[in-house]
DNA sequence: AAATATAATGAACAGTGTTTAGTAAAGTCA
DNA sequence: TGACTTTACTAAACACTGTTCATTATATTT
């Protein structure tokens, strides 16, 4: 029964193929322009052939989450290997943000579009990669509470007080609301909005 | 010469009746059921000629977004007037939030559509709503500063540690990331992580 | 070779922002 | 009042969007 097989596997290619022409099209001419018929045309396919690899568009956004949180991931291995608590803080939130303003297009599927997140409620998932992340931070600060860089308090709160701070500053950033209070040094007003947040949570 | 002021006035009545119905669409519909169709149906007008009242549809998001601020200005007037520099401070947070879960469509189109921003860059305008409230909070914070309420630090710094927080806080809430990571207790929880960052910033 | 199962598509639906040429109404002046 | 001009408005088109469905083409099996 070989021959089935290959049809499985050049269903899985096409499959395949859809999103790497979708991840392209996302980077080189951003969210905007990634529309079913530009993929469609990109790999010489009509637009409903799309949809007998992918229930909806939805379907496509949610894999390329994933995909982003793949790559954020690897960038911040270096991070995460980090011995001390703060530090591995500091490294994160540092990667975190510098991902956020190179990729903006994967940072916005990620993190603010609706598209993947109705997918999941769709399909009854988790936001498996972002409860990973969360819950890492999550453990590096009781880690630093443990060792007392931190006073007492629910780790939780210190975890999302960590991430809004960041996730708000690269939006701000994003949607130029940050150069419209301050002109000059966009880069750097970020880097030390986030050490003058560390400083104030650990010692 | 009475004619061609009747007719300057009824020019404006237009316009601000585009405007008022606008913002019902907004608020009644949502954004992706503000167009310039559904608009023009609502005046009972074609879509043609609501772009002889405005260039094109980021001039309306645009003075829609100037409503939303005067909106959030009368809302946090009380937390303006408060004596306490911190506890002004936190009552501009609690608002800035309220208003931001109460009024999601307002608040998008005021601190994360691009539109507005467009709009001003146009028409090389500044964000005057914005920077108002962003120096008002440096301000503030320079007050807590000089009462040794906080260390020593640059206030602005401090402001935009405050205002990316509750952004951030206001925008993964929205975005159903927040639920994602923390099932319950949704306002409750972003009311504590603020007064966790409140906390740790002042004394 | 004929029958069947699978894959792919053309065309349509309902929607979007925006432009332009043409029409209808109102104001001006002889 | 009638002719002319200015102003206000709109129908229709353009180039898009996601999605569905009946139909066609291809590949596999009998």
């Amino acid at each position: 029964m070989g021959i089935s097989e290959r049809r499985e596997r050049e269903k899985q290619e096409l499959r395949e193929k859809i999103l790497e022409k979708a991840k392209e099209i996302l980077i080189k001419e951003g969210q905007d322009n990634l529309s079913i018929r530009n993929i469609a045309t990109a790999i010489e396919y009509s637009p409903a052939t799309i949809y007998l690899y992918f229930q909806d568009k939805d379907e496509i956004v949610y894999e390329l989450m994933e995909m982003g949180f793949e790559r954020m991931t690897s960038e911040l291995q270096g991070a995460f290997e980090m011995t001390d608590p703060v530090e591995r803080i500091r490294h994160i939130g540092q990667g975190y943000i510098a991902f956020g303003l190179k990729n903006p297009e994967w940072y916005d599927i990620m993190f603010n579009a609706p598209q993947p997140i109705q997918h999941l409620t769709k399909c009854q998932e988790e936001w498996g990669f972002g409860i990973q992340l969360f819950d890492f931070l999550v453990n590096t600060c009781e880690e630093a509470m443990s060792q007392d860089r931190t006073r007492k308090q629910d780790p939780r709160l210190v975890a999302l007080h960590l991430w809004s701070t960041v996730h708000g500053l690269v939006n701000l950033s994003r949607s130029q609301r940050l150069e419209m209070v301050e002109q000059n040094n966009n880069d750097s007003l970020i880097q030390r909005t986030m050490e003058s947040m560390l400083q104030c949570i650990f010692r």
